[in-house]
DNA sequence: CAATATAATCCAATTTTTTCCAAAATACAA
DNA sequence: TTGTATTTTGGAAAAAATTGGATTATATTG
């Protein structure tokens, strides 16, 4: 085994993949081994709204739901309750990880995240599971991810710049 | 049997189908699986304000009504009460999810969300139950249900800038 | 460069879904 | 009532799709 990666860091890297023929990801062997560390395999993958999908231990998303179940008053008795209930119920789903590291996506979420067979993929860690995105759409998430934060230090050292001069 | 997906997570999902010469939609196996853990297959069928048809266990179908009855003081006393009454007593219907995994679509229903036989239909996982809707209506309503989404994630994004621009 | 491990492709078995048909139940009419 | 027609319900066989595994190719590491 190369694994045993020593470590309790899960579900960190990105690993670039493409999706086969039947609407399947493999996953990384390191990546495969922390989720039966963690839940068995058995995942729940649902639509996140930046248009990736995102697959946690269940136990995970059902802390994440109950959460946001707790708020709903009457669960099903109002029009926005029952559209959070569509908005989850339709684009969850739960899911075993194959023995080979395979996890098949529902044709929903293909549609949902432009993850169409033979599409490329990128598999993202983000500590509590991983997410998986259409490649180009990462790329473009990354860009903001680290434009924002060039603008954010922009921003902090102009502060430092006014304080000095005030003095 | 594939499913036994150790699952905790009933109703999710999404399943397209069509309606039957004789007005009935087929469930998928884990869909029924679902129903048979939750009530034994017995559930209730009514109509949305959405435009399509509910399917509940039986027993969510009743504490929803319960609440609703509820909160009218006088049950039967006023024209809201009996308004409400008539609403879903002539809309709701009980029924068995037969062997195979069909529900039979009472006419009523068929009239009212546009399930008529032949349809393409969408069996739509809502955590509490399923709904089952006219293709196209159901498109529209998940159209409404990511726009708002989208829109959302835009105002809260505009709304960091502005503070950081503040600051 | 060889050995090992990882990734992609292909194929066969199983499962699921669709379509079609038969039996039962209901309604109708003579 | 009794026979006939019609609708409804359930099931079986055929078609299609999914799933998992095995094989082959590619990359990595020592």
């Amino acid at each position: 085994m190369k694994g045993t990666t020593a470590a309790m860091l899960s579900f960190c890297g990105m690993d670039s993949c493409r999706v086969d023929g039947a609407g399947r990801v493999r996953l990384t062997a390191a990546t495969v081994e922390d989720f039966l560390r963690r839940c068995d395999g058995e995942v729940v993958l649902f639509g996140l709204p930046e248009g990736a999908v995102a697959v946690y231990p269940e136990e995970v998303y059902q802390e994440m739901r109950r959460r946001e179940l707790g708020d709903l008053d009457a669960v099903g008795a109002s029009f926005a309750a029952r559209r959070s209930l569509r908005r989850f119920g339709s684009m969850a789903s739960a899911a075993k990880i194959s023995r080979q590291g395979r996890v098949t996506l529902p044709e929903v979420l293909q549609r949902f995240a432009g993850l169409f067979p033979g599409e490329a993929a990128k598999v993202v860690g983000v500590e509590i599971g991983v997410e998986i995105w259409a490649a180009d759409r990462f790329e473009a998430e990354m860009d903001d991810i680290l434009r924002a934060e060039k603008n954010k230090r922009q921003m902090e050292l102009n502060q430092k710049e006014a304080v000095s001069h005030e003095s």
